[in-house]
DNA sequence: CCAATCTCCGCACAGGTGTTCGATAGAATT
DNA sequence: AATTCTATCGAACACCTGTGCGGAGATTGG
């Protein structure tokens, strides 16, 4: 399913028989549908609504008022862009291993169709809604963050952060990234591991590099 | 909100509109529901809409071909309990401290309206209904297994596990609970730390008790 | 360059659809 | 017993709404 073969009117068209479904809790008819897009003639909606119904993203009643419905497959197609109330589709980007550089995306972050999505509960990432993306851990490097093979973190791409919060920072010396919970003391920064049996580390400011936020970890056992 | 008011009529007409509503995407004509519910007359069911849209259980368009709905109050009395696609409700029945018992509540698990309850995306449970509940983790005594105080714990109660799964365990001769990947081998039981660089302990099969196995384990830094 | 197809327009029409009205009969009220 | 209220019916009406038709300009393909 993908919306390519259809004119902008029609994609135009679509997205209004959905915004006015949710909003009224009935379809719009032809002629609300031509008032919206643009159409000044009632038979030209006919001939669109046709077009869409023929390519399946639309169904129809004939002659019944109103008698019009996106199309399942449509609906899921939306759905992927819009996920229900409470959860957010945050994109899964791609793998970090502790001791390399990384990975931090660097153009905009959108929900591609090709992206791995993983399913987030809104609360669970503090209502963060811009340049979130998630990493899924790679190797045991990790253990001192409390963090294990396999697991996803929740990353918000940031260059600052507060006392207290924990950050992916890069030391540049080492050439390295790992995950700490980041204190700002003078001229230099204490990067404490979440293990509270491990030592911090203290490194000079100007050698670390904060890469992001870190707003969840999730692990799942299957 | 409460249906006591309405004649079986009036409860007839909602239902159908429901129905018609879900089945078809677009809700019916007045005509539809005279012949569903038996009226001859169209004057009849616009009667008995306007008595509905006066106690609050139908919103209508005045003069719009099927221009109505059902009210978001009698659409919520419908549904309740049951949380949006793909979303799934979890109850947090309280916490655990390893080296202390595991509170593993007894009676049946469900969503009272006084409990403290955690979202949790469907897949991240594997698709598991019953018997899953969450504990929070007080204090830094599972570091072995991963687990950070302040951590998030999805179990599901079960008696038995497969090897390779993580559970909570009590070991009864210590009194104690933790959270191990379980490994049946003869008579003797393995339990092997999350932390890779840890030893793992070999117990006797009689000695432990599984309590519940781990579905996910969820970090959230507010 | 011409024919075929696509996309659009305005208009007219038939049937769908909500509303109104007068009437009836039983129930509740006075 | 008279009156008012409730719930129903059938019919008529006006407007809503989807469809069909003839035509026009643009685009495409040979």
């Amino acid at each position: 399913m993908n919306t390519d073969k259809l004119s902008d009117r029609q994609r135009k068209i679509l997205q209004f028989i959905g915004e006015f479904t949710d909003a009224n809790g009935y379809p719009p008819t032809v002629r609300d549908i031509g008032h919206d897009v643009g159409i000044s003639s009632t038979s030209v909606v006919s001939y669109n609504l046709k077009k869409l119904v023929k390519e399946g993203f639309l169904e129809r009643e004939d002659k019944v008022s109103r008698g019009l419905r996106l199309s399942d497959e449509y609906r899921e197609f939306q759905v992927r862009f819009s996920p229900p109330e409470g959860l957010r589709f945050v994109p899964m980007l791609g793998r970090i291993t502790a001791g390399e550089l990384l990975e931090v995306p660097a153009g905009d972050i959108t929900l591609a169709d090709e992206d791995d999505i993983i399913e987030v509960p809104e609360d669970m990432i503090g209502g963060m809604t811009d340049d979130v993306f998630a990493l899924r851990v790679d190797g045991t490097s990790m253990v001192d963050a409390m963090v294990n093979d396999g697991d996803v973190v929740v990353l918000r791409r940031q260059q600052t952060a507060r006392n207290g919060e924990m950050v992916a920072v890069l030391l540049k010396d080492r050439g390295e990234t790992t995950l700490k919970y980041f204190y700002r003391e003078g001229k230099q920064v204490r990067l404490q591991p979440a293990n509270p049996f491990m030592d911090p580390i203290y490194v000079d400011a100007d050698n670390v590099e904060i890469q992001g936020r870190v707003l969840a970890v999730l692990r799942t056992l299957l």
